[in-house]
DNA sequence: ATGACGCCTTCCAGGCGA
């Protein structure tokens, strides 16, 4: 089984693209992130031609996580409880034997305005609301956490260490997460590659080596040992037939 | 070379992303 995560910047803008590499990829199960669309404009009609059903916590404009998946998933929670204010950014789901959850993480934007501050608080939320989590279930949660878990994980090392993203708070916040019981799958297959998930649409940061890696799948010890492979899928930030990338790779791992 | 921002919105310049 094949199970993935990717945000999409768009998914109006982005679904042909996104057919293209479901076509290409065939997962089971997908987790994306700032779809961009209430509900009532998500593509579902697209999507099932596509062979996929989806569930929506979807947002005008901003945020929207949906869950894709060949077998019907049933919703199970959407939206951080008590943090719907700052946004959809949480989709739990049921589907194919596993707990998924799908996840935008606040971006905090600088270290002094007021969003670092409600993205810390909204970790702690999140920390909170997965202690519910039943640790030998097969849970994943994927998504866009932006965080940079450590140095190997952002193109400038260590020098980046106590900027945005690479804050002690931050990914003592992050590590809070791992630290319920949760793995890395992509760090657990690969514990010294230095891969990344994101690059700047802005100054050529793609070809220049200039990224982050800050898309994730965290798995239960459960789902950690069947996992077989984990590939961010750099091929995919490239245009496509012409069509236009997201920021974002999609990550994906494949589970015995 | 893989390419030099691209997405959204009471419609178009401005805010935002990470």
């Amino acid at each position: 089984m094949r199970i993935a995560t990717w945000n999409v910047n768009g998914l109006r803008a982005r679904m042909d693209f996104v057919a293209h590499w479901l076509k290409n990829r065939a997962p089971d199960v997908v987790g994306l992130q700032e779809l961009k669309l209430s509900d009532e404009a998500f593509p579902h009609d697209e999507l099932e031609a596509l062979g996929y059903h989806a569930v929506v916590h979807g947002q005008k404009a901003w945020n929207g996580v949906a869950v894709l998946s060949r077998e019907p998933a049933e919703a199970q929670t959407r939206g951080l409880p008590g943090r719907e204010d700052d946004g959809a950014r949480l989709l739990h789901a049921r589907v194919a034997g596993l707990h998924f959850a799908t996840v935008y993480c606040p971006n905090g934007k600088t270290l002094d305005h007021p969003d670092f501050q409600m993205k810390l608080a909204w970790f702690e939320a999140l920390r909170d609301h997965l202690t519910g989590v039943d640790r030998d279930s097969a849970f994943v949660i994927g998504g866009d956490f932006n965080i940079v878990p450590a140095a190997l994980d952002c193109w400038q090392g260590e020098a980046a260490d106590g900027s945005i993203f690479c804050t002690d708070e931050e990914r003592t916040r992050y590590r809070s997460l791992i630290d319920l019981g949760l793995t890395d799958l992509f760090r657990h297959l690969r514990p010294d590659e230095q891969k990344f998930s994101w690059w700047d649409y802005r100054g050529g940061s793609f070809y220049r080596g200039m990224g982050l890696r800050i898309d994730m799948l965290l798995g239960t010890a459960a789902v950690a040992s069947r996992v077989r492979n984990v590939e961010i899928d750099r091929e995919y930030r490239k245009k496509k037939d012409g069509l236009t990338a997201s920021d974002h790779a999609p990550v994906f791992a494949d589970l015995d």
